[in-house]
DNA sequence: TTGTAGGCGTTATCAT
DNA sequence: ATGATAACGCCTACAA
């Protein structure tokens, strides 16, 4: 079943056959609704390889996210699927592994589906750094700075990772804690974790506070397990911080296993601080304290700045959304 | 840049471009080499819409996954993707809405990437009943029994729900637990939900225990809040039961922070159960007791099902692989 | 082993 | 408003 059929079927050329299945003008009300029914009836589909062969350009928007495991994306897809619903474009999906090149990829699919504009969610600068001036879409690269990039088709949203992480510091120390151990990410690999550690530092230097990374620092990967081996080796190495910040809600649910496995009560007898916002972290005994991610303001700003590139032609533009600090009940002040 | 392109820039025909370009035989070395380094130097891509559109049938595999959400599925599609890495095929994964009707998908696929067999994550019995006779090639259902539906060319691999709830009251009574609340599903959309909801009822008539699920059943959505607002509202009625069974880990975890608020002690006051083994479960503080499903072998053998069928033309087969009870610190015994 | 040419189903550009 | 026709980039007979 094809447009030929239908053009058969309803007398009609396949030029208006395809114009009225696309909903362009200059096509009558009465051939429309002939082809329209025609092609219900014989529950006809558009062939899309042929259809993205011959387009020049579509009306999709394309989104790719790195990290399916990424609990944090998960919601901001749905967030994203609402928004661009309520507009005349199309929003196409495309998942990663986390190890790929997101860039590579991107173009793959400017190829294949030539959308409008690209939303990254997720991603590596030195990717970008390499092979995005092949692009030539606007773009957003969310939960990631590419201010320094200087596109002129790349915009970011991102939240301050490093203020975040300083943040978080603050607030301990603030509660009176002054040695407090990190559990971070591969500061190699990925940028959040690197400027996280690094506003950590921030944090320590402003309250002459030393901190030994040797003895009380631990990088490792995004999950639970890691984040429990890294409190066990934290412990074994010295147990005398009152408090541990772990740069993801997972790794943080870990550490308080390991804490209690060690007879240490959270927060008793130390307090620990993720960062995500994990809806999970609510519902934890302790509830976790962390830094929350604003998921829907990331996600909202990101579809704006997108769609003001690619309707208005708006300039890149890169933009700081505001995080929060959650004190639940995991930290508690050792104020004396 | 297209094979034309290239056949330019090496002097061999579009014909032997694209036969060098898909490992066709009946190509020189020499041609081979020749046309193979242009490409590379060139950054050259075939072009997906214009090969799948002249293509009759492929090498792909295709995933479709429901529920982008379920974190079950992400450990699956992990292994899914090293199995079918070792073999000629290449995998396409799809990720879809719950809520949307996967045989559908399934069937624009078809016509679109023109795969030799398709694994399903998740799915509704009633979409299969309706459509999946329309679909012609081997197809795995994993974690829905699709026997009754006695399509030719559509197998399943599951773990058998009914039992593992079964198996899991039978656990809990073993530990003298009498009076058990469940946490469901939404019976009507889920045959899983449906499965372990029977299941429960089967192990409380084998033992004579009779079960008023106006008093001892939530149906809520899987979600640590559902699981929360459930066990709020079990309590509310009666807080005479000892254990509560929730169908899924997450809601479990939202029971066992309900209970605490309540100034119920878990596993002391009350036991909790799960079903799916949630890698974090086993960090939790109480660990998470529950029922633990094989992840790696459904994904194993639902592979190795689907590639009998593609290559040996193997009859649909419907397996069950064992789960295991994960009997850990959110239960106790309450016998005298 | 290699070249040639037709066609996949659609969109887009003309002309009508 | 509609029709005819030329691409889109590739694969695949078939011919050489």
């Amino acid at each position: 079943m094809t447009i030929k059929d239908l053009s058969a079927k309803t007398g009609y050329a396949v030029g208006t056959v395809s114009r009225a299945l696309n909903g362009h003008p200059n096509v009558s009300e009465k051939a429309r609704k002939i082809i329209l029914k025609a092609a219900k009836e014989s529950g006809f589909e558009l062939n899309v390889n042929a259809k993205q062969l011959k387009q020049t350009h579509s009306t999709n928007i394309l989104v790719i996210v790195k990290g399916i495991r990424n609990e944090l994306f998960g919601e901001m897809v749905e967030i994203i699927q609402n928004l661009i619903a309520q507009t005349r474009y199309q929003l196409i999906v495309d998942y990663m592994d986390e190890d790929l090149n997101e860039v590579h990829r991107a173009l793959q699919l400017c190829k294949e589906k030539k959308p409008l504009g690209i939303l990254f969610l997720g991603g590596n600068n030195q990717n970008f750094v390499r092979d995005f001036g092949k692009i030539d879409i606007p773009c957003v690269l969310v939960t990631n700075d590419a201010s320094m990039l200087q596109f002129h088709n790349l915009s970011s949203v991102t939240t301050d990772d490093l203020a975040a992480a300083r943040c978080a510091i603050n607030s301990l120390i603030a509660l009176g804690h002054r040695r407090i151990a990190i559990i971070g990410g591969d500061r190699t690999i990925s940028d959040t974790s690197r400027l996280r550690y690094e506003g950590c530092m921030r944090a320590f230097a402003e309250h002459d506070i030393e901190f030994d990374p040797k003895r009380d620092y631990q990088g490792v990967r995004y999950s639970c397990q890691d984040g429990y081996r890294a409190t066990q080796a934290l412990l074994k190495k010295s147990c005398q911080f009152t408090a541990i910040f772990a740069i993801a809600d997972v790794m943080a649910i870990g550490a308080v296993r390991a804490l209690w496995e060690n007879g240490l009560r959270v927060p008793e007898d130390i307090s620990v601080m993720g960062v995500d916002g994990l809806p999970m972290g609510d519902y934890l005994v302790p509830q976790l304290a962390t830094i929350c991610q604003p998921v829907s303001q990331l996600a909202k700003r990101s579809v704006e700045i997108l769609l003001a590139a690619i309707v208005d032609g708006a300039a890149a533009c890169h933009e700081t959304v505001p995080f929060t600090v959650l004190s639940r009940e995991s930290v508690r002040s050792i104020q004396i």
